[in-house]
DNA sequence: CATGAATGAGATTTCATTCAT
DNA sequence: GATGAATGAAATCTCATTCAT
């Protein structure tokens, strides 16, 4: 959970940070479920602890629509709502603030799905369904449905970033998945599957939907609905999965 | 000055050739190795016929990597072995240049597929498995691999591109793979299903696994391989789709 | 708002203070350790008085070493232990605080040189003597030894600032030696010579050894030491200017 | 004497050069006295070969006056008559126009003063006083006196370059200097005196005459003129080298 | 007094595009 | 047809200076 906003990496490391504790006032508006940075309130100016987060936002957008190359800093900086220098001062250049863009805005998404398993009480089919649906509602709702297709695109541009979000995110999302369809198999109410197969199959159209929601489907009059298809995603995989008995 | 917007202007954003199959004149000779050279045996230099494609393939291959913004026209250039200016004695523009690489890139793959509807003799469940095999090969033995890859990046910064793509690519092979699986139906190879449903849920995971072969896959370890997802994918829809009696 | 243009502003160019004895410090609050933090004892930062000669000590450091416009005030203020805005407590901008480096650092040196004269009791040679060695270890152990070759370096981009020097500096050392020789050739000690002519000869060669000293002498192993060089260049140069019966 | 225009390395790594004949060369100053280019006229728009040496005349001119931050490309690219981009399409870097600008403004002159002693065949005196007054005369016709001053006002900045300066200026004519001192002596034209310590002491006012006049002269009135500086040291440097039957 | 967040002009560098040869 | 030198707009990044706290 701290890891969201160890990334952030704010201010250089010369930080004197000499007064002590004051001003609680000026604190930001909180994100819907970013945990804003509680204790350390800023003391300058504006906003200090809340930059970072609008830069991010902004540049989360900016990326994701029109990729990192042909997006510029001076429009990123507007959309934050600061001056073209003052992203330097939170970033290091703009390679960092992608970094930054991609790994604060997606790596909360799984850990909120991750907490799912421990909470759940339901049957194996009941939590892939819920993971699924709140997994795209988690994207939507924060603003960053446009990341993954940010993050395959510039893959190849920048391979830490790749390896970053492969470990980060896909990683831990497959694990998760594949935690609750072994137990789906032990507990008889799947088949006996291979689970690593189970896992890509399961995943693979919810990934893609996503993708292209935030590419094509504004021109692709033909193309599904995202909540529709997960649903029916979801029955057809179950279907293919269930076992014998449940059949 | 009619220099510059002369004739050879190749491929133009023209040819919709929405149709069925054949259409072989349109985008240019599909085949990898054709050695027109007529006339004049004896200088080197490639024939002016061939310039375009060596381009397009450049390109196809560079901004598929890199994507259009992080790539320059020289390196393109050079790749085609020709100089900067060169270029634009076949394409208005670097846009110019990308909308041809997509288009001739892919739209034959899209004629090929077609072709083998055609043809096919066998179960509709053999002609799905034929058809998803073929397209997949076919990007991979024409380099073409990471198109749809830059084509959905793209798809926000070139919107016309994204029509494009979206009606002579995805629906083509959507309405391809309806006919497919209407055909399982009516021959009650299949259950009655909704077929536009089918149809996303067919090409959802190829189109994803397409797409993390030419981004994540480098960096992905626990990746799925290309082939053989493709497979087990078969086997998992066609177990759903089957209808009561070959299940 | 007086504050920004407030009393304190230090060094400014006026003190020519070619007088007397000491002072070498005459700028700024000379004593070193001044605790006026009347109530509050606790609170450690150095004491306010300080500021300018710290920062006046930072400036001359990377000014001489990297040169006026490739120094960076952050930098400067760190080094001074201050924060940037600090700086602009003290000096008017950055030129302001050039000039105040350079003054500040010289003059006294000027004044120790010129103390020598008036003590003096020796011959005309070993005041030489004295005023070059002396001149010399001023400039090292005040860390002061780069101020000529930032002078020499910014003298076309800031004319005031090398007129100011010549007037304060060069033409005070100047004048000391020459009168210095004058009085030699009328005891009879050198040889009737060109006085001006032999003070530049005289200071040429030391004035050379200090600029190489700052800058290429790092990188020159076959370039002469300091110290040696000031010692047989005295000597050639008595030789010449020696007088029939000295000789 | 290659040497001299290596590392000019006009354009980019990967100069395609197709055309006729090649020339390298072209742009540097091998010749010693400057032969402007007669034959070989240019071949595209404008004077390819003749760019650099623009380019690095107009650079040294500014760089030698202002210093290298203070100097921006575009001054340099006006100087020169061509645009901004212009400069990168001969120098890789702002930092690489330096390089030029340095080595080849004054390793040529190094050249020319080595050839002296060739065709020298009078008296070691006489020689000394050619080599010094040539070596001034050769910096001011080429409008590259302020060169030396810029060097040691960079050499902490860039110590390749300083490195470079000592080894392909310095020490050359200190070695140069020392052999017509050597030989001096062994004529018996010179006192039996320390050959390095006397290089240092004939070339010290020198150089610090030439870096007077670029930088603190047109604010000294009092200072030396250079000529004349060079010819009363020279009478002063050779009465103390002089040996008992010539003195 | 001091701080350091914020600004915005300006510098270096890149690159699509043009055009003389 | 081809070339590649030249352009200049635009992008990233820096930094002196200001000012709310």
């Amino acid at each position: 959970m701290p890891d969201a906003d160890r990334t952030l990496h704010a201010v250089e490391p010369d930080a004197e940070a000499p007064a002590p504790a004051v001003d609680p006032a000026a604190d930001a508006p909180s994100k819907p479920s970013t945990p804003p940075k509680p204790e350390k309130p800023p003391r300058f100016r504006r906003r200090k602890g809340a930059r970072p987060e609008e830069l991010i936002s902004a540049a989360v957008a900016l990326f994701a629509e029109q990729g990192f190359a042909a997006t510029n800093l001076k429009d990123v900086a507007k959309r934050a709502g600061v001056s073209k220098g003052t992203v330097y001062l939170y970033f290091r250049s703009k390679e960092d603030l992608l970094r930054a863009a991609v790994r604060t805005s997606v790596v909360p998404i799984v850990d909120v799905v991750d907490e799912l398993e421990v909470d759940a009480d339901g049957t194996a089919s009941e939590l892939l369904g819920t993971l699924l649906r709140r997994w795209v509602a988690e994207f939507d709702e924060r603003g960053v449905a446009g990341v993954p297709k940010l993050v395959m695109a510039e893959a190849n541009n920048f391979p830490e970033l790749a390896e970053d979000y492969v470990s980060s995110v896909l990683s831990r999302v497959r694990r998760l998945v594949a935690r609750v369809l072994k137990r789906g198999v032990r507990d008889g109410e799947f088949a006996s599957i291979d689970v690593r197969e189970a896992t890509h199959l399961l995943l693979a159209p919810v990934f893609w939907a996503q993708l292209h929601g935030a590419s094509l489907a504004p021109f692709d009059d033909g193309g599904p609905d995202l909540a529709d298809f997960v649903e029916s995603h979801l029955a057809y995989f179950l279907r293919s999965v269930a076992s014998k008995e449940t059949r």
